[in-house]
DNA sequence: CGACTTTGTATATTGCTTAAACAAAGTTTT
DNA sequence: AAAACTTTGTTTAAGCAATATACAAAGTCG
């Protein structure tokens, strides 16, 4: 059945125009709300009352006068409720408990021996128990969990395949509602980290955005008209597999010449030179003491990170790029390389609008993101389309 | 400002809504379409009457009684009025004249012996004009005008650049609009044919649909939940210029490997081996004659088209990619080394419900689509997002 | 201190959807 | 063939949300 309208759907439209407006900006008085959502002071009155009552919105005192009565600013109450956010790695489970503007009130992390379902499924269980009877004592409690995991998640949270896991068709969103009795989002990691920078990062204000997580492979999140594009089956941004060399190292996949086998840290295993190191951290560790051979590694995966990007850039056009995961924080060897060969390869009028930048919420993004996307499903949004 | 909500808001909704309705079945009673779509039959009656004093929808007579009163039976008043849809190619200008429904009227075409824009533009407006005087009668007339050019377009109907008629900003919705006073809707080529192949060729009840169009170059045209994709700036789909061998051959666009170096027309330049032909359709006359590299060089092509594809599921995740343009007719010889190349390379998630096919419309996709969604936006279509 | 501004609330009006009753036009049962 | 039931579409009254307008409250400024 379709959304026909009717009064309800009226007031809906309005009471969530109102809450989101309010809760993008600090402090708002009923007056301004009118003015920028052209909504009449009366119906602007009556809603705010209402959110009053639902305790989603709090009256701050009086504000500054611009030559007449001064003005009741009203503030998002982002203490109404908690959202956990969690992202499962391969190696560690990091979560955090936040309030419903994504500010992090605990946070909690603890490493993975097995891959197994049973034993990865009851240490999220006490982290999340954890972290929720930390919660503080808010009207609604904690109203969200999000989760970000390293593989394709469908519409109804089944993670239907996470190779470095080695799961296969888990219904984690079903297990863990079953437990807690609360809301569950399920999402890819890239989905889940390309939210979050755009809520928190560099993405405000940005319609079409592309997050992009290298670490163990590559993958990326799509933001599309400031919302997150799944495919068919939701799990779209399986960038990684996106071949740049048609007859190029035959990946496990099937395919041949992989993104991710030259630009995410399977580069190590088949790199031309001695590495000194096959880790991350400890590769950046070399670099920073300027061993030849980890610089130059990174610069070779810099330029073929620079490969993949351009054609993502010609195929979705968008504003921002982001580069977040593990291997961003090796920025500083990677990015002049990658800057050359996009500036080099891109179509001119792509390169007008368009900013490449790293993640500036680092490692946290996807738990971050994880932990706001449950927060927004919490409060809803119902909106018109012309 | 944004669109808030109030009575004339929930009218609109249900006004296009039950349009939308009529429009997609034959025949509808009011009734019916109160089941289909939950409102109330009250609400049915009084905005079908509305819809008939606009002359959008027409009262059939009585149609088959299921045991009680007969229905009285409605249909879409696709003669409402008319639109022109219209492809600028390279060499060639076509254009139709259609119903409100995408029924061709007439046809017209000419051959473009220069592409400098007064040129060009003359020749458009005599043969709009031509087609504008042989509309019939109808109670709005010619209600829009739709053009597919092959080059990027923004969302001010500015043709930013087409490489191929050496066009640069060139304001061409301003300047149809001026000499006709009608509404008119610029959009690139393979938008148009995604739009048409979404509507009228086999994507219908299709969300995720991925045109490629095959021919000098290689454009396409993404559909996202039903509806066209263009990026921050309106010309998304540039995945001609998808990079798929990263030290591969240099590209005009600056950079190498481009995937159109190798899947379209611009293959036969670059060939390696003698070709008894360099111009598609007499290429596939030789193919069909058995030349036996003729149909090794369109085999050729199909695996290179197979392995951009995958590159394109893997991003999009689409359930459905038509392939379409002037090289789709050589669909025979291209589709086994595509579909092979396709098969072995994709993520198997991804294979599930993907379907690849070739255009039903075939080069009238893109005129087709282009009239469509003129008549689309004379309709309107106004909904709500949860 | 009086005139003007700005903020927020109260009131009457408008107009849309809806439920319920009803009229019209069939079919099926007896 | 008449009575009973079905289905279709319209009429009527009720409910409700946004709006314009008026108004009260609380400030600024010369």
């Amino acid at each position: 059945m379709k959304v026909t309208g009717d009064q309800a759907l009226v007031k809906k439209i309005n009471k969530s125009l109102i809450l989101h407006t309010i809760r993008k900006h600090p402090e708002l008085s009923r007056a301004r709300i009118s003015e920028m959502t052209g909504l009449n002071k009366a119906t602007v009155s009556n809603l705010v009352a209402e959110l009053q009552e639902d305790q989603l919105v709090l009256e701050a005192g009086p504000g500054e006068s611009s030559g007449g009565r001064k003005p009741l600013m009203l503030h998002f109450n982002a203490m109404a409720g908690c959202v956990i956010g969690m992202e499962l790695r391969v190696k560690q489970l990091t979560a955090i408990l936040c309030d419903l503007n994504g500010n992090v009130l605990s946070e909690a992390d603890s490493l993975l021996q097995r891959h197994d379902l049973d034993d990865v499924l009851a240490e999220m269980k006490t982290m999340i128990g954890e972290l929720i009877a930390k919660a503080p004592s808010t009207p609604y409690g904690v109203v969200g969990i999000g989760v970000g995991v390293p593989g394709m998640v469908d519409e109804n949270g089944v993670v239907l395949f996470a190779p470095n896991l080695a799961w296969e068709k888990v219904h984690l969103r079903e297990l863990l509602e079953e437990s807690f009795s609360i809301p569950v989002v399920i999402d890819n990691e890239a989905n889940s980290g390309a939210f979050g920078e755009l809520n928190f990062g560099r993405g405000e204000d940005v319609r079409h955005l592309l997050y992009v997580s290298a670490g163990s492979g590559i993958g990326s999140g799509i933001i599309i008209a400031g919302e997150l594009y799944k495919g068919s089956r939701g799990y779209a941004g399986e960038t990684g597999h996106m071949c740049i060399e048609a007859e190029g190292i035959p990946c496990s996949c099937g395919s041949r010449g992989c993104w991710e086998l030259y630009a995410s840290e399977k580069a190590y295993d088949l790199a031309s030179m001695e590495l000194p190191a096959h880790r991350t951290p400890d590769l950046i560790g070399f670099a920073a003491r300027g061993d030849a051979a980890a610089e130059r590694q990174f610069s070779e995966i810099g330029a073929y990170l620079g490969i993949g990007l351009t054609n993502l850039i010609n195929s979705f056009n968008p504003e921002l790029i982001v580069i977040g995961g593990p291997l961003s924080e090796a920025r500083e060897w990677l990015e002049p390389s990658m800057q050359q060969m996009v500036a080099k390869r891109t179509l001119p009028y792509h390169k007008q609008q368009l900013e490449i930048a790293f993640s500036t919420l680092g490692s946290r993004a996807a738990m971050i993101g994880a932990g706001f996307s449950a927060a927004m499903h919490f409060l809803g949004h119902t909106r018109v389309m012309v």
